[in-house]
DNA sequence: GCAGGTAATGAAAACGGTTACATTAAGGCT
DNA sequence: AGCCTTAATGTAACCGTTTTCATTACCTGC
């Protein structure tokens, strides 16, 4: 292993010479930085970053938690983050939760021991325990697309209720007025928002909406799947289904379809995300587009100055979405 | 910052006590090993990750080369990788290079300062560069998917000639006799190993292949659009169209039908990998699994070895793959 | 030629652990 | 009781850097 001593010596300087001439060239004469790099360069040199970090403090990672890796949404946003670190000297470390919290513990803990300084949290499976609660508070931490109620780190987020309200607005132009809706994960923030906007623009135009054309479950194609089962199957199926993703989307498309069902002759069915499938379904997808990549980009700046210990102007930021109206949505069937 | 000192003190040891409390138990007796960790829990005591890295000198890090992230079945690989890493205590960095060199040598490079201790690669963008590949002589490195001719590390692949094989076996007992070839990544060995299956069969079965009938780019769905138009525009368009994997066959998919063409009754499509959206699309999509989870577990089972210097008893490892027969395939129009 | 100030370098103490070695304590045997 | 072996603990060196502080070299102005 090359190490600064031995540079240093075929330099014929000192170890903190070796050490300014790399880190900061300006205190350092031209001639011995000359030395110096020719030696490195000779020894092949490079500095053990395991080294460096213990004597500064900082392990210059952070922690991403992710519940699933296939969710192309969440890769977006992870590509943001990465893009965004990557610019500032930080690495990603993954963490794959698989919606386990022991798992998000374990990740979580990183930063307490060093091996990242802090955490960006994309999960919304599970909140953190109580006692974990305090934890998420002590560490820099940030929270992407999921809100949790009073917790006190930052969030980066849609504003769902406005996005779901200009979804509902745009099928009862078409329209409709009998709704289903497939949710993904029921307890959670995102969750009350986005049914919260839905009602909200029905009971401001008079349409009734019936608990029962609610089904959901988990964000997966499995669930539009089931879930279209299950509203194509009642004696008044509804004319429009608003999916909270697009993979439950697709599913929920897919199943209509074999069902014999027309889209959107019949039914028209809308997404979340705009994921970049969607618009090669067939029919493409109407679907709410999240800037992901931004959400990401900004999650890490953010995390950044709670590393820093810089004040945060605010402490949750709402990024804006765009209604994508493609084939999937149409009139409502007379 | 509360450290090994501290609870020294705390409890009335040593520090060498305490490290030996925590990382060897059996070392210590049972009455110490109580003081301390009563002292350790009352302060709240956690070892210092880069502190112990930087004394046994390892890192207990990987670096993954991916070429994006939004790609589900580079993901999927992913998730084997992290499962199987977090398994042995290992954290995976997530090194997203964008196709670029440069980046793919800074993250590289990570694992000669000792910022991790091996290297995955799933990218196929970039073949390093001649003095690049000393580099990854040197360090434990692993290549998924993708094999470089000349390289001296491990790979872990698909028998990707027998799969088109089977691909074009299926095809052929459909009665297709005009192929068209709608390629990805065009300078690799996934490439010529397809394309040399595809050929050998065609070339038994005595049915001539027009090499204009092949077409390609990038693994994007977009390749695939711009792929089906060329195919679709020729004046004796194939019956058959093999992809070179599920996004470019979604792409191929949607624009033949958009040009009014039936799938399969005027053309069959064919992808590779068995992402998950492949089930769901109009017609589902015949495509050859690849068993990916498993590859990425296999990927770091491998590193590891050569992380830890235990002499590998092959080089290359070849996974099964199954054809899975969907919709998107059937008889040639005669 | 010398005082005084600045710039460049070196010596050594950190950072927070681990571990080889030395030391002490404990227990078993004659 | 004394000796020997083994177990438990402590001391201090070490991992590879950075950085404070002291020292030396250099330059300017009188």
């Amino acid at each position: 292993m090359t190490n600064i001593k031995k540079v240093s010596e075929l330099a014929g300087v000192s170890t903190a010479t070796v050490s300014r001439t790399l880190k900061s060239p300006g205190l350092v004469t031209e001639k011995t930085r000359d030395k110096v790099m020719k030696a490195v360069k000779e020894a092949g040199y490079r500095p053990n970053w395991l080294a460096t970090s213990v004597k500064t403090g900082k392990s210059n990672s952070i922690v991403v938690l992710v519940p699933n890796l296939v969710n192309p949404f969440f890769m977006r946003i992870i590509e943001g983050i990465e893009q965004a670190a990557q610019e500032r000297g930080y690495s990603v470390l993954l963490g794959d939760t698989q919606g386990k919290s022991q798992r998000e513990n374990e990740y979580a803990s990183m930063v307490l021991t060093n091996r990242a300084d802090g955490l960006i949290q994309l999960d919304h499976s599970f909140p953190f325990s109580d006692n974990d609660a305090e934890l998420a508070e002590t560490i820099p931490m940030v929270s992407v697309c999921e809100r949790i109620a009073n917790r006190k780190y930052p969030f980066i987020e849609l504003d769902n209720y406005a996005a779901s309200r200009a979804l509902a607005h745009h099928l009862i132009s078409y329209g409709h007025s009998r709704f289903g809706i497939i949710a993904g994960q029921i307890e959670s923030q995102i969750y009350r928002d986005r049914l919260a906007g839905i009602k909200s623009v029905l009971h401001e135009e008079g349409i009734a909406f019936d608990d029962s054309m609610l089904v959901g479950g988990s964000y997966r194609i499995e669930t539009g799947v089931e879930g279209a089962r299950q509203l194509a199957g009642r004696e008044q199926p509804p004319t429009a289904v608003i999916c909270f993703n697009d993979d439950i989307a697709i599913g929920a498309l897919h199943e209509f379809k074999r069902l014999g069902l027309t889209v959107p002759g019949d039914i028209s069915v809308t997404g979340f995300d705009n994921v970049r499938v969607s618009a090669y379904m067939d029919p493409p997808l109407t679907t709410i587009d999240q800037p992901a990549y931004e959400m990401g980009r900004r999650a890490f700046e953010v995390l950044l100055q709670m590393i820093s210990r810089q004040p945060l102007n605010r402490t949750r930021e709402i990024l804006p979405f765009t209604l994508v109206e493609r084939q999937s949505s149409g009139p409502a069937k007379s």
